[in-house]
DNA sequence: CTGAATTTTCTGTTTATACTGAAACTTCAG
DNA sequence: CTGAAGTTTCAGTATAAACAGAAAATTCAG
Protein backbone atom coordinates (compact mmCIF):
# COMPACT_ATOMS: atom_id res chain seq x y z
CA UNK A 1 0.00 0.00 0.00
CA UNK A 2 1.62 3.29 -0.55
CA UNK A 3 0.75 6.50 1.18
CA UNK A 4 0.28 10.07 0.31
CA UNK A 5 2.35 12.63 0.65
CA UNK A 6 0.28 13.69 2.91
CA UNK A 7 -0.62 10.75 4.88
CA UNK A 8 2.75 10.03 5.31
CA UNK A 9 3.65 13.40 7.43
CA UNK A 10 0.75 12.86 9.70
CA UNK A 11 2.39 9.46 10.13
CA UNK A 12 5.64 10.67 10.86
CA UNK A 13 4.21 13.47 12.80
CA UNK A 14 2.63 11.20 15.25
CA UNK A 15 5.67 9.49 15.49
CA UNK A 16 7.46 12.09 16.59
CA UNK A 17 4.88 13.41 19.14
CA UNK A 18 4.34 9.51 20.47
CA UNK A 19 8.13 9.29 21.48
CA UNK A 20 8.16 12.81 23.06
CA UNK A 21 5.53 11.63 25.61
CA UNK A 22 6.85 8.34 25.77
CA UNK A 23 5.43 6.29 23.18
CA UNK A 24 7.48 3.85 20.70
CA UNK A 25 8.07 5.45 17.77
CA UNK A 26 6.65 2.47 15.64
CA UNK A 27 3.83 2.00 18.10
CA UNK A 28 2.67 5.61 17.53
CA UNK A 29 2.64 5.66 13.60
CA UNK A 30 1.22 2.03 13.28
CA UNK A 31 -1.63 3.80 15.39
CA UNK A 32 -1.65 6.55 13.18
CA UNK A 33 -1.60 4.67 9.81
CA UNK A 34 -4.85 2.76 11.42
CA UNK A 35 -6.34 5.75 12.20
CA UNK A 36 -6.24 7.08 8.74
CA UNK A 37 -6.96 3.50 7.09
CA UNK A 38 -10.46 3.24 5.07
CA UNK A 39 -10.50 -0.36 6.38
CA UNK A 40 -8.53 -2.82 8.69
CA UNK A 41 -5.36 -3.34 7.70
CA UNK A 42 -2.77 -6.89 7.86
CA UNK A 43 0.05 -6.79 9.64
CA UNK A 44 1.64 -7.62 6.30
CA UNK A 45 0.28 -4.21 5.05
CA UNK A 46 1.50 -2.16 7.54
CA UNK A 47 4.99 -3.64 7.47
CA UNK A 48 5.17 -2.92 3.72
CA UNK A 49 3.98 0.56 4.26
CA UNK A 50 6.00 1.73 7.33
CA UNK A 51 8.71 0.15 6.15
CA UNK A 52 9.15 -1.89 9.32
CA UNK A 53 9.77 -5.39 10.18
CA UNK A 54 6.90 -7.89 10.03
CA UNK A 55 8.17 -8.75 13.75
CA UNK A 56 8.43 -5.15 14.99
CA UNK A 57 4.87 -4.34 13.69
CA UNK A 58 3.59 -7.93 15.87
CA UNK A 59 5.18 -6.25 18.87
CA UNK A 60 3.61 -2.62 18.09
CA UNK A 61 0.19 -4.19 17.57
CA UNK A 62 0.27 -6.02 20.63
CA UNK A 63 0.93 -3.42 22.35
CA UNK A 64 -2.06 -1.53 21.13
CA UNK A 65 -4.39 -4.11 21.52
CA UNK A 66 -2.90 -3.76 25.11
CA UNK A 67 -3.85 -0.38 25.54
CA UNK A 68 -7.00 -1.36 23.85
CA UNK A 69 -6.52 1.23 20.90
CA UNK A 70 -6.91 -1.18 18.11
CA UNK A 71 -8.92 -4.22 17.56
CA UNK A 72 -8.19 -7.50 15.23
CA UNK A 73 -10.73 -8.66 13.29
CA UNK A 74 -11.54 -10.90 10.71
CA UNK A 75 -12.50 -11.83 7.15
CA UNK A 76 -14.52 -14.65 6.04
CA UNK A 77 -12.72 -17.22 3.83
CA UNK A 78 -8.84 -15.06 5.31
CA UNK A 79 -7.24 -16.61 7.87
CA UNK A 80 -5.12 -13.47 8.51
CA UNK A 81 -5.64 -10.99 11.24
CA UNK A 82 -7.05 -6.98 9.92
CA UNK A 83 -6.44 -4.57 12.76
CA UNK A 84 -8.10 -1.06 12.96
CA UNK A 85 -8.71 1.22 15.46
CA UNK A 86 -11.45 3.86 15.80
CA UNK A 87 -11.76 6.67 14.28
CA UNK A 88 -13.50 8.93 16.86
CA UNK A 89 -10.47 11.21 18.16
CA UNK A 90 -12.26 12.06 21.44
CA UNK A 91 -13.03 7.79 22.48
CA UNK A 92 -9.08 7.17 21.11
CA UNK A 93 -7.87 10.05 24.16
CA UNK A 94 -10.05 8.79 26.34
CA UNK A 95 -8.78 5.24 26.04
CA UNK A 96 -5.18 6.61 26.24
CA UNK A 97 -5.87 8.57 29.64
CA UNK A 98 -7.70 5.76 30.92
CA UNK A 99 -4.39 3.73 30.61
CA UNK A 100 -2.13 5.88 31.54
CA UNK A 101 -4.12 6.98 34.90
CA UNK A 102 -4.25 3.14 35.20
CA UNK A 103 -0.90 2.26 34.82
CA UNK A 104 1.25 5.05 36.04
CA UNK A 105 -1.10 7.30 37.82
CA UNK A 106 -2.97 5.06 40.24
CA UNK A 107 0.70 3.11 41.17
CA UNK A 108 2.56 6.72 41.87
CA UNK A 109 -0.82 7.24 44.08
CA UNK A 110 0.06 4.08 46.04
CA UNK A 111 3.60 4.92 46.33
CA UNK A 112 3.21 8.54 47.49
CA UNK A 113 0.89 7.42 50.06
CA UNK A 114 3.20 5.18 51.35
CA UNK A 115 5.97 7.25 51.50
CA UNK A 116 4.06 9.66 53.46
CA UNK A 117 3.20 7.19 55.84
CA UNK A 118 6.71 6.06 56.05
CA UNK A 119 8.21 9.56 56.53
CA UNK A 120 5.33 10.12 59.65
CA UNK A 121 6.60 7.01 60.75
CA UNK A 122 10.56 7.81 61.19
CA UNK A 123 9.48 11.31 61.69
CA UNK A 124 11.69 12.75 59.17
CA UNK A 125 11.64 16.74 58.78
CA UNK A 126 7.84 17.99 58.71
CA UNK A 127 8.83 20.07 56.21
CA UNK A 128 9.87 17.17 54.31
CA UNK A 129 6.75 15.28 55.03
CA UNK A 130 4.61 17.81 54.03
CA UNK A 131 6.02 18.25 50.50
CA UNK A 132 5.57 14.30 49.37
CA UNK A 133 1.96 15.35 51.06
CA UNK A 134 1.63 17.57 48.90
CA UNK A 135 2.48 15.67 46.07
CA UNK A 136 0.39 12.97 47.04
CA UNK A 137 -2.93 15.56 47.69
CA UNK A 138 -2.29 17.19 44.41
CA UNK A 139 -2.43 13.35 42.58
CA UNK A 140 -4.96 12.43 44.32
CA UNK A 141 -7.20 15.80 43.91
CA UNK A 142 -6.68 14.86 39.72
CA UNK A 143 -7.11 11.43 40.32
CA UNK A 144 -10.45 12.12 41.38
CA UNK A 145 -11.82 14.97 39.13
CA UNK A 146 -10.67 12.39 36.43
CA UNK A 147 -12.34 9.42 37.92
CA UNK A 148 -15.46 11.77 38.19
CA UNK A 149 -15.16 13.54 34.75
CA UNK A 150 -14.63 10.04 32.93
CA UNK A 151 -18.06 8.77 33.77
CA UNK A 152 -19.63 11.87 32.13
CA UNK A 153 -21.19 10.88 28.51
CA UNK A 154 -18.45 12.10 25.94
CA UNK A 155 -21.61 14.22 24.71
CA UNK A 156 -21.71 15.87 27.89
CA UNK A 157 -17.50 16.24 28.29
CA UNK A 158 -17.85 18.22 25.00
CA UNK A 159 -20.46 19.92 25.96
CA UNK A 160 -18.52 21.13 29.44
CA UNK A 161 -15.10 21.94 27.68
CA UNK A 162 -16.50 23.94 24.65
CA UNK A 163 -18.57 26.10 27.29
CA UNK A 164 -14.53 27.26 28.34
CA UNK A 165 -14.45 28.92 31.51
CA UNK A 166 -18.53 29.93 31.11
CA UNK A 167 -18.95 27.11 33.79
CA UNK A 168 -17.45 30.07 36.19
CA UNK A 169 -20.12 31.93 35.36
CA UNK A 170 -22.76 29.57 37.31
CA UNK A 171 -20.49 29.63 40.29
CA UNK A 172 -22.41 30.91 43.03
CA UNK A 173 -20.24 34.06 44.50
CA UNK A 174 -20.53 32.75 47.63
CA UNK A 175 -19.72 28.39 46.77
CA UNK A 176 -16.96 29.98 44.83
CA UNK A 177 -15.18 31.82 47.35
CA UNK A 178 -15.96 28.75 49.59
CA UNK A 179 -14.68 26.14 47.37
CA UNK A 180 -11.80 28.18 46.18
CA UNK A 181 -9.67 27.91 49.38
CA UNK B 1 24.14 15.42 51.19
CA UNK B 2 22.65 12.48 52.45
CA UNK B 3 19.29 11.08 51.74
CA UNK B 4 16.79 9.99 54.04
CA UNK B 5 15.16 5.81 52.57
CA UNK B 6 12.19 7.90 51.23
CA UNK B 7 13.52 10.68 50.34
CA UNK B 8 15.45 8.54 48.14
CA UNK B 9 12.76 6.28 46.60
CA UNK B 10 10.96 9.82 45.83
CA UNK B 11 13.38 10.86 44.00
CA UNK B 12 13.63 7.43 42.31
CA UNK B 13 10.42 7.46 41.50
CA UNK B 14 10.21 10.69 40.00
CA UNK B 15 12.88 9.96 37.80
CA UNK B 16 10.79 6.65 36.69
CA UNK B 17 7.89 8.30 36.30
CA UNK B 18 9.79 10.99 33.99
CA UNK B 19 11.04 8.71 31.60
CA UNK B 20 7.94 6.90 31.04
CA UNK B 21 6.66 10.88 30.00
CA UNK B 22 9.21 11.69 27.75
CA UNK B 23 11.50 13.55 30.53
CA UNK B 24 15.10 12.42 30.86
CA UNK B 25 15.63 10.72 34.09
CA UNK B 26 18.29 12.72 35.27
CA UNK B 27 16.67 16.38 34.71
CA UNK B 28 13.38 14.45 36.74
CA UNK B 29 15.27 13.22 39.56
CA UNK B 30 17.13 16.85 40.12
CA UNK B 31 13.75 18.22 40.27
CA UNK B 32 12.86 16.17 43.11
CA UNK B 33 15.25 16.51 44.51
CA UNK B 34 15.10 20.47 44.45
CA UNK B 35 11.34 19.66 45.21
CA UNK B 36 12.18 18.52 48.51
CA UNK B 37 14.74 20.54 49.68
CA UNK B 38 15.03 22.35 52.27
CA UNK B 39 17.04 25.69 51.07
CA UNK B 40 18.64 26.00 47.40
CA UNK B 41 21.68 23.26 45.99
CA UNK B 42 24.20 24.09 44.15
CA UNK B 43 25.16 22.05 40.90
CA UNK B 44 28.11 20.44 43.41
CA UNK B 45 25.35 19.17 46.16
CA UNK B 46 23.04 17.79 43.58
CA UNK B 47 25.86 15.93 41.61
CA UNK B 48 26.88 14.41 44.84
CA UNK B 49 23.20 13.57 46.61
CA UNK B 50 22.40 11.89 43.18
CA UNK B 51 25.88 10.41 42.23
CA UNK B 52 25.80 11.82 38.51
CA UNK B 53 28.76 13.92 36.91
CA UNK B 54 28.63 17.19 37.66
CA UNK B 55 28.19 18.23 33.63
CA UNK B 56 25.48 15.92 33.49
CA UNK B 57 23.68 18.29 36.38
CA UNK B 58 25.04 21.36 34.67
CA UNK B 59 22.72 20.11 31.45
CA UNK B 60 19.79 18.96 33.48
CA UNK B 61 19.44 22.56 35.56
CA UNK B 62 20.04 24.62 32.20
CA UNK B 63 17.30 22.16 30.76
CA UNK B 64 15.14 22.77 33.83
CA UNK B 65 15.74 26.48 33.56
CA UNK B 66 14.20 26.31 29.91
CA UNK B 67 11.31 25.12 31.43
CA UNK B 68 11.04 27.80 33.80
CA UNK B 69 10.37 24.91 36.68
CA UNK B 70 14.01 25.89 38.62
CA UNK B 71 15.77 29.13 39.20
CA UNK B 72 19.29 30.08 40.16
CA UNK B 73 19.67 32.34 43.13
CA UNK B 74 22.82 33.53 45.13
CA UNK B 75 24.03 34.28 48.57
CA UNK B 76 26.04 37.15 50.16
CA UNK B 77 29.83 36.20 50.08
CA UNK B 78 29.49 33.04 47.76
CA UNK B 79 30.39 32.89 43.64
CA UNK B 80 28.37 29.59 43.06
CA UNK B 81 24.55 29.13 42.04
CA UNK B 82 22.12 28.01 44.24
CA UNK B 83 19.08 26.39 42.81
CA UNK B 84 15.27 26.08 43.82
CA UNK B 85 12.11 25.16 42.46
CA UNK B 86 8.36 26.10 43.69
CA UNK B 87 7.03 24.14 46.49
CA UNK B 88 3.28 24.72 45.34
CA UNK B 89 2.84 21.93 43.16
CA UNK B 90 -0.21 23.32 41.41
CA UNK B 91 2.15 26.01 40.13
CA UNK B 92 4.71 23.35 38.73
CA UNK B 93 1.98 21.60 37.27
CA UNK B 94 0.27 24.70 35.50
CA UNK B 95 4.25 25.51 34.30
CA UNK B 96 4.76 22.08 32.68
CA UNK B 97 1.41 22.13 31.02
CA UNK B 98 2.36 25.90 29.78
CA UNK B 99 5.37 24.39 28.36
CA UNK B 100 4.40 21.15 26.58
CA UNK B 101 1.51 23.05 24.93
CA UNK B 102 3.99 25.40 23.63
CA UNK B 103 6.53 23.27 22.51
CA UNK B 104 4.04 20.33 21.23
CA UNK B 105 0.41 20.80 20.75
CA UNK B 106 0.84 24.30 18.63
CA UNK B 107 3.34 23.18 16.62
CA UNK B 108 1.43 20.24 15.84
CA UNK B 109 -1.44 22.36 15.46
CA UNK B 110 0.74 24.02 12.83
CA UNK B 111 1.35 21.20 10.89
CA UNK B 112 -2.02 19.25 10.99
CA UNK B 113 -3.69 22.71 9.86
CA UNK B 114 -0.99 22.72 7.11
CA UNK B 115 -1.73 19.10 6.28
CA UNK B 116 -5.89 19.81 6.18
CA UNK B 117 -5.01 22.26 3.89
CA UNK B 118 -3.13 20.23 1.75
CA UNK B 119 -5.17 17.54 1.84
CA UNK B 120 -8.22 19.52 0.12
CA UNK B 121 -6.16 21.08 -2.37
CA UNK B 122 -4.98 17.74 -3.11
CA UNK B 123 -8.30 16.42 -3.77
CA UNK B 124 -7.18 13.64 -1.57
CA UNK B 125 -9.91 10.95 -0.27
CA UNK B 126 -12.58 12.50 1.51
CA UNK B 127 -12.68 10.08 4.35
CA UNK B 128 -8.98 10.84 4.86
CA UNK B 129 -9.12 14.67 4.84
CA UNK B 130 -11.83 14.53 7.51
CA UNK B 131 -10.27 12.00 9.50
CA UNK B 132 -7.04 14.77 9.30
CA UNK B 133 -9.37 17.30 10.19
CA UNK B 134 -11.17 15.74 12.87
CA UNK B 135 -7.57 15.20 14.94
CA UNK B 136 -7.35 18.91 14.40
CA UNK B 137 -10.47 20.06 15.47
CA UNK B 138 -9.98 17.68 18.64
CA UNK B 139 -6.42 19.20 19.36
CA UNK B 140 -7.98 22.77 18.55
CA UNK B 141 -10.66 22.81 20.98
CA UNK B 142 -8.36 21.01 23.58
CA UNK B 143 -6.00 24.02 23.00
CA UNK B 144 -8.92 26.68 23.12
CA UNK B 145 -10.29 25.56 26.29
CA UNK B 146 -6.91 25.28 27.82
CA UNK B 147 -5.89 28.80 26.83
CA UNK B 148 -9.17 29.74 28.76
CA UNK B 149 -8.85 27.57 31.86
CA UNK B 150 -4.98 28.58 31.98
CA UNK B 151 -6.00 32.56 32.46
CA UNK B 152 -8.03 31.51 35.85
CA UNK B 153 -6.25 32.70 39.17
CA UNK B 154 -4.99 28.82 40.76
CA UNK B 155 -7.80 29.17 43.64
CA UNK B 156 -11.08 29.28 40.78
CA UNK B 157 -9.22 26.46 39.04
CA UNK B 158 -8.67 24.69 41.99
CA UNK B 159 -12.21 25.44 43.48
CA UNK B 160 -13.76 24.66 39.84
CA UNK B 161 -12.21 20.85 40.36
CA UNK B 162 -12.53 19.93 44.07
CA UNK B 163 -16.95 20.45 42.41
CA UNK B 164 -16.35 17.34 40.20
CA UNK B 165 -18.93 16.92 38.11
CA UNK B 166 -21.21 19.21 40.13
CA UNK B 167 -20.71 22.17 37.72
CA UNK B 168 -22.92 19.79 35.45
CA UNK B 169 -25.70 20.66 37.99
CA UNK B 170 -25.61 24.39 36.58
CA UNK B 171 -25.74 23.82 33.34
CA UNK B 172 -29.20 24.49 31.97
CA UNK B 173 -30.90 21.52 30.39
CA UNK B 174 -31.79 23.27 26.93
CA UNK B 175 -28.14 24.36 27.26
CA UNK B 176 -26.48 21.17 27.92
CA UNK B 177 -28.03 19.66 25.00
CA UNK B 178 -27.37 22.37 22.46
CA UNK B 179 -23.48 22.18 23.60
CA UNK B 180 -23.68 18.80 23.60
CA UNK B 181 -24.22 18.11 19.44
C1' DC C 1 -1.61 -35.95 9.67
C1' DT C 2 0.86 -32.92 6.79
C1' DG C 3 2.43 -28.86 5.25
C1' DA C 4 1.46 -24.09 3.80
C1' DA C 5 0.13 -19.68 5.71
C1' DT C 6 0.50 -16.73 9.33
C1' DT C 7 1.94 -14.99 13.71
C1' DT C 8 4.96 -14.73 17.65
C1' DT C 9 9.20 -15.16 20.05
C1' DC C 10 13.96 -14.72 20.47
C1' DT C 11 18.75 -13.27 19.75
C1' DG C 12 21.83 -10.32 18.04
C1' DT C 13 22.59 -5.67 15.98
C1' DT C 14 21.72 -0.97 15.47
C1' DT C 15 20.50 3.43 16.93
C1' DA C 16 19.39 7.18 19.78
C1' DT C 17 20.10 9.12 23.95
C1' DA C 18 22.24 9.75 28.34
C1' DC C 19 26.22 10.28 30.60
C1' DT C 20 31.10 10.97 31.95
C1' DG C 21 35.51 13.26 32.31
C1' DA C 22 38.44 16.45 30.50
C1' DA C 23 39.12 20.63 28.46
C1' DA C 24 37.65 25.24 27.62
C1' DC C 25 35.64 29.03 29.19
C1' DT C 26 33.97 32.60 32.50
C1' DT C 27 34.01 35.25 36.55
C1' DC C 28 35.90 37.61 40.03
C1' DA C 29 39.02 38.30 44.30
C1' DG C 30 43.30 39.97 45.37
C1' DC D 1 46.62 40.91 35.58
C1' DT D 2 46.66 36.47 37.47
C1' DG D 3 44.97 32.46 39.03
C1' DA D 4 41.55 30.05 41.78
C1' DA D 5 36.67 28.89 41.83
C1' DG D 6 33.02 27.78 39.35
C1' DT D 7 30.41 26.62 35.12
C1' DT D 8 29.67 25.04 30.45
C1' DT D 9 30.92 22.66 26.35
C1' DC D 10 32.45 18.89 23.88
C1' DA D 11 34.08 14.38 22.30
C1' DG D 12 33.98 9.92 23.32
C1' DT D 13 31.73 6.00 25.89
C1' DA D 14 28.09 3.47 27.90
C1' DT D 15 23.36 2.10 28.23
C1' DA D 16 18.85 1.15 27.19
C1' DA D 17 15.51 0.78 23.85
C1' DA D 18 14.16 -0.24 19.25
C1' DC D 19 14.54 -3.05 15.51
C1' DA D 20 15.55 -6.78 12.01
C1' DG D 21 15.77 -11.36 10.61
C1' DA D 22 15.59 -16.02 11.61
C1' DA D 23 13.67 -19.58 14.04
C1' DA D 24 9.85 -21.43 16.45
C1' DA D 25 5.20 -21.90 17.19
C1' DT D 26 0.44 -21.87 15.89
C1' DT D 27 -3.47 -22.49 13.00
C1' DC D 28 -6.04 -24.66 9.79
C1' DA D 29 -7.17 -26.56 4.97
C1' DG D 30 -7.05 -30.65 2.65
Amino acid sequence: MTLSKTAREFILHWGEMGSRWGVNRTVAQVHALLYLAAEPLTAEDIAETLSVARSNVSTSLRELQGWELVQATHQMGDRRDFFSTSHDVWQLFLTVVQQRVEREIEPTLAVLGRLVAESRAEKLPPALTSRIAAMHNFLNEMHAWYMQVAKLPPATLHGLMSLGVGVTKWLPRSRKAKEAK
